[in-house]
RNA sequence: GCCGAGAUAGCUCAGUUGGUAGAGCGAAGGACUGAAAAUCCUUGCGUCCCCGGUUCAAUUCCGGGUCUCGGCA
């Protein structure tokens, strides 16, 4: 179906397991669209069961950008993501095509609508783990200390025990001589600016969603995720991928600190608690649009409403 | 049937020398702008099993009951 477009970007984000992959899917192939990744995980190519990328049918059926395109012994954050996700909707658009980002990640969702502050240099990692083996050896309030007497500003919105804040605040002072506060003020991104952008929140019954996620944590371990993880072994992980849901848990069963059923126990209960958290971080979000999806509605359904949406306004 | 032990927050339990109670886990709410599936903050009135008795006052002591778990038959 051709349909007049009255967006040039979309995104599909929501809490986990709330089914935003199929429902994208379905809308990138209807509107003609490709799929960006909106995920901090779904970057990384050797875990695919982990976190629930798209099946090579979908792929084959609508392109997708930066999925599995780094990986997990890179490091990975916001800012190369902000490149790459930009990149990627920049040639999507030159094609005429809809780009529909899809994923769970606020924070990335919010770098790109709202920007980040462009840095002249390049992260040092020997800084950063100077300061870690500093918080570690006199303890964070020390760090904190510093950081009031540096840049009050940050030192009022960050606790004092939030060590990783503590420690980045720090950091882009020493790198670029100037504070985190006042460098936040410089952020632009794509909202308000030249393009349409419609922002779509799917939502279900908390319970639904807790149900839905530890159902497809079952499927995990059904299609090898243990495998998977203790692959990952072999490589030397990044900060960021060695913290993400299934690989602590994992590593702790094939260490033989528990037994197979407590590991799954702790992905499903921490699965949930990220839920949460996502449903915080979004809930506070004015932009979005809110699209319940009542029990039993099939994706394509989904999608077709929000193409409607579209399609209105 | 008998003998013990227990019954307190969603769960596992602590405690009150009688003045209506608190840990851990779970859960909920919140923050968040280059580690974000991360990091961090906040939140516990609950018929202290039921009915009586003693007492100014009982979840705490006494008696009876109910249920649970051991052991013995």
């Amino acid at each position: 179906m051709k349909t007049s477009l009255s967006s040039d970007i979309v995104f599909i984000v929501g809490p986990s397991a709330v089914g935003k992959s199929a429902v994208a899917l379905e809308l990138a192939a209807c509107l003609q669209g490709e799929i960006i990744s909106c995920d901090a995980l779904q970057v990384y190519r050797e875990i695919r069961i982990a976190s629930d990328r798209p099946s090579a049918a979908a792929m084959a059926a609508v392109r997708h950008h930066l999925f599995g395109c780094v990986s997990v012994e890179e490091l990975f954050n916001a800012g190369r993501y902000r490149t790459l996700a930009c990149s990627a909707f920049e040639d999507v658009l030159s094609r005429g095509r809809l780009p529909v980002f899809c994923g769970g990640s606020g924070m990335y969702m919010a770098v790109l609508l709202d920007g980040i502050f462009e840095s002249s240099r390049q992260p040092d990692p020997a800084l950063r783990q100077a300061l870690e083996d500093e918080c570690a050896r006199r303890g964070c309030s020390c760090l904190y200390d510093r950081l009031c007497a540096v840049d009050p500003v940050s030192a009022a919105k960050i606790k004092t025990n939030d060590r990783q804040r503590i420690i980045r605040a720090l950091e882009i002072f020493a790198l670029e001589g100037r504070t985190l506060s006042s460098l936040q003020g410089e952020r632009v991104g794509l909202w308000g600016g030249r393009y349409r952008v419609r922002l779509f929140f799917l939502d279900r019954p908390r319970e639904e969603l807790y149900a839905r996620a530890d159902a497809r944590v079952e499927d995990m371990f059904a299609l090898g995720l243990v495998e998977e993880i203790k692959a990952l072994q072999e490589l030397k992980l990044s900060a960021s991928a060695a913290k993400m849901i299934g690989v602590p848990e994992i590593t702790g069963f094939l260490c033989g600190a528990y037994d197979l059923q407590r590991s799954r126990d702790l992905i499903q209960r921490n699965t949930r608690r990220y839920i949460k958290r996502q449903l915080t971080w979004f809930r506070r979000e004015a932009r979005l649009e809110h699209i319940g999806i009542p029990c039993g509605q099939s994706p394509a359904q989904t999608a077709a409403f929000i193409a409607q949406r579209l399609a209105e306004v």
